[in-house]
DNA sequence: AATCTTCTACTAAAGTTTTCGTTAATTAAA
DNA sequence: TTTAATTAACGAAAACTTTAGTAGAAGATT
């Protein structure tokens, strides 16, 4: 059996970029990517560098296209959504002790939700429960 | 002014060092903080090494006390708490666009809280909205 | 007191991540 | 069609993180 260490996580600088990409409808080019930067940009070809590392851990796919020559087009594989369940999982263990509750009371009071909020939320999960359950 | 780039973060095994001195009561020595590692532990310089990185970083302190002779021991400067705050402010801000009830409503429905804990929670946030009105 | 153990401080190597210059190829412009 | 601009690929330097060996001091044991 392997030991399928399948837990490729992003890095700080890999992660910025995903941002980047899943912001953009379809994904983008080098230089897409790079004007999202604030400055100061990094050189292109640091941006380069990453967008290759990010296709070879097999989170973006890089296609080359009819209409813009040789310029290759990076595209997530992943979605945020399912990225942020890996990284989540993460956060959860190693700052709340693996407590989803504790997690979440954390945010609530910490940033002062309001009850209109909260109740928005309540329904929001209500609706998801239902068609869920067992 | 300046630039204040006060942002230091913990890095994984700084981490690991820090939930180890958060879990003991008051701190720990080398020694205690090497005892809560899993197999295979590291080397005791490797946990030395840290909680000397930790020092300078200012996340603990050292001190030599009467009884324990040369023996340092090192207690947390900054709460769980404190550097959840931080933190999660990463978390918030490169995962959920810093939208905290977007954040919530992953979680909420990622790991399907029951409506019982729902309504734990809602108290909870009553009860600090109340003493926080301005 | 001589020896053994335990501890911190120092140092450095190994591993990982971030950064970007250079090169060669392709496309656009003159 | 020669020249200039843009790009992907490569390689490697720089920066940061993790790991641990060694030395020498401090304390415990015989």
């Amino acid at each position: 059996m392997k030991k399928s260490k399948e837990n490729k996580t992003l890095t700080k600088a890999e992660m910025e970029i995903m941002n980047y990409l899943w912001e953009m409808e379809e994904g983008g080019t080098v230089r897409d990517v790079l004007s999202c930067y604030s400055e100061p940009q990094p050189a292109y070809t640091t941006t380069a560098t990453f967008l290759k590392i990010l296709t070879q851990k097999g989170f973006v796919s890089a296609e080359k296209r009819e209409k813009e020559g040789k310029t290759l087009f990076f595209r997530p594989l992943i979605s945020r959504d399912e990225y942020r369940r890996q990284a989540m999982e993460e956060v959860k263990s190693s700052f709340f002790g693996g407590s989803v509750k504790s997690l979440v009371s954390f945010f609530v009071k910490e940033e002062h939700l309001s009850e209109d909020e909260l109740k928005e939320l309540l329904a929001m999960v209500s609706h998801s429960n239902e068609r869920e359950e067992p």
